[in-house]
DNA sequence: TTCTAATATTCAAACGTTTGAATGTCAAGG
DNA sequence: CCTTGACATTCAAACGTTTGAATATTAGAA
């Protein structure tokens, strides 16, 4: 009945199964300003035709008539990367009140799927973009091709509030800062640092917190003791790099009552490493991680670490994009915005007061029982 | 320059900036079949000028035109989940070569997000839907509003081949009979159980699986060593649920040298209770998990687990959903396909041989340590 | 010269909406 | 009997693309 070779029901079927026609029917459907003037008889009538047939609106007339696509494209780096999804949930948080749809793609940190899927940002008209920024994001063509086209951006992860690209970022200084204090609060001085990679924005400013609050309470960082992990290509990498260096860590012979590292899954490998070659965590080695994503709450011990509050910057990103469609709505000139927020430290089980022995000993203690 | 008021550069912008029609323009950059007559000068003139202006087709339009969205939703109960993200990721790989884009909607197990997210499946003409099943999923409104419009479906983690809608099921009593073997063979006789919710699918069949084996071995499961999880309505509550129930296990008072639990996350959830009660795994007691997520794999003692090949099921999905379209696009009827995937057993260090000793005094033991 | 057959390009309609303007109806006011 | 205006509905154009049919331009064959 009524069914069109699209295997759609449209407008135009609606209209000729209620005697209606099209403009009417659409201007009921759409609640149109106009509508009131309809009877509302017709109305009635004409709504439950549509229920009837499964009238459903097409998107895409909608959208290539009204120039909205109410689709807000996210870019994320790696969606199998847990510090993603709190991201992506605060995101779709934001958008959803707005009547925006987040168009999700995972770019598996690879330049060629990058590329791809920005051409079809471009081909579906999403009004903005919202990048989840790793190393391999480099800005060339992001800025080039999309706002050429006038559409926002909205960074995650990165400051380029220099482009006029709205950022939000987490105090990575402020959370090192966070992280070496707990552990100098509860006696450590002997401390082992796994650094982020040189090309992630984040890694700098953590090194440089934690090295201030170190500086100041007279703890010095034994140079041999630091490492700091190449590119990520996946989260898996973290792990195995957190791993490696917690290994190479307990090869110098140097003693150390703690590690730092850069991100919970590299405190993750850490823990694995030094469990491995017999030193418990935390009672002969404490570890502590940065970001509180899934894998370090469920483990045990439970990781202390430096929450970013993932959620909250997803919801800072979709307002920022939400604004800046407005803004330019209006004809209003959008300036781009910086939000910088807080992390917070929270303590599980993976930290405790470091025992005053050798480390050494402890571990062939406990090799030995 | 030639910018229209809709911002966006048109095939109109660019017949205009070189002379030519519109409809050439868009039989060069489609590459129609027509574009063989086209001279090559003209060809190459209309190619720069295209790329010189930035112009990228508008997807809106040609799907409304094409009658084609080149998109299949997929509707995941939780993407917080880290089971969901190598589906994803497969549904990803399988769809890509095809030129479809996966619109990736995270229902939350949230029945009003669904239905919202249903609409918009219908609205954006998604050309079919990949379902990630569980317990929220009721069948009513779906097949009633989706398959009304011919939309075909694949469903992962639910057999709905008798409502003529491919399934893709990972064969569940397969995996229980892996995990009680191997805790048999390691020599296991005491062996707990933490049941998966009741109203979701793959439940049962593990508990068949792991009796069928148990059974078989004549090892008797002790009914008040066995618990089964409530409904899940995030990750999370599977670990609590998981450690609550190892304590409750624990507080029985009753020997046993092994849990086995539904997922990997419940998993990591008894090894907490069972480490916070001073039992230590695998010494005192091997856990053992279903799914091989992330975490399980990260968490130190690495988790034994029944792996699921969820990529390749996310594979198999969108290889069901491509063919589903085909079929139709010939008018061909296609009979609704059921794929069952094997499970495999990882061995990591969460399981060992049981010791013989009463498994209190080695708490006591460590505890005095 | 005229016809055929390529080659090269354009016309115009269609996809399903939305919406400003136009049309038609009817009752009240002059 | 004609305005006026409120109400109810429809017309028709537009959004940016694709595509079957049409047209224009050539060159070779009859």
């Amino acid at each position: 009945m009524g069914q069109r070779r699209s295997g759609h029901v449209t407008l135009l079927d609606v209209a000729r199964a209620c005697g209606f026609s099209v403009s009417t029917v659409s201007i009921v459907l759409s609640e149109a300003p106009l509508s009131q003037n309809v009877a509302a008889s017709t109305r009635e009538q004409i709504r439950t035709m549509a229920q009837q047939l499964g009238y459903h609106p097409d998107a895409y007339a909608r959208s290539l008539r009204s120039r909205r696509s109410q689709t807000i494209a996210v870019l994320a780096y790696d969606l199998s990367d847990p510090f993603c999804i709190p991201i992506v949930r605060g995101i779709q948080a934001g958008l959803h009140p707005a009547g925006y749809l987040p168009l999700l793609m995972d770019t598996q940190t690879q330049r060629r799927l990058f590329d791809t899927y920005l051409k079809m940002v471009l081909e579906r008209r999403a009004e903005g973009v919202i990048v989840i920024a790793s190393w391999i994001f480099e800005e060339t063509n992001l800025l080039a091709d999309i706002e050429k086209n006038h559409v926002p951006i909205v960074i995650l992860g990165r400051d380029l509030t220099g482009r006029n690209v709205s950022s939000v970022l987490v105090d990575n200084e402020a959370g090192g800062m966070l992280a070496m204090r707990h552990l100098i609060d509860l006696g450590h001085r002997r401390i082992g640092v796994i650094r982020g990679p040189q090309e992630l924005f984040d890694s700098e400013p953590r090194w440089v917190g934690l090295q201030k609050v170190a500086a100041e309470a007279g703890v010095r960082i034994d140079p041999r003791l630091v490492f700091q992990l190449p590119n990520l290509v996946d989260p898996m990498s973290g792990f195995e790099g957190g791993l490696n260096f917690a290994k190479q860590m307990l090869a110098t012979g140097l003693p150390f009552t703690a590690v730092l590292a850069f991100d919970d899954l590299t405190a993750l490998g850490a823990v694995r490493g030094l469990t491995d070659s017999g030193v418990r965590v935390p009672a002969d080695c404490s570890v502590l991680g940065f970001d509180d994503v899934l894998p370090a709450v469920v483990a045990t011990p439970g990781m202390t670490t430096i929450r970013q509050p993932l959620k909250e910057m997803g919801l800072l990103a979709a307002e920022g994009v939400l604004k800046a469609i407005q803004a330019r709505e209006k004809g209003t000139r959008f300036a781009a915005e910086l939000h910088t927020v807080m992390p917070e430290l929270i303590v599980r089980m993976s930290t405790a007061r470091p025992v005053i022995r050798n480390r050494k000993r402890s571990a062939e203690t406990r090799e030995e029982g």
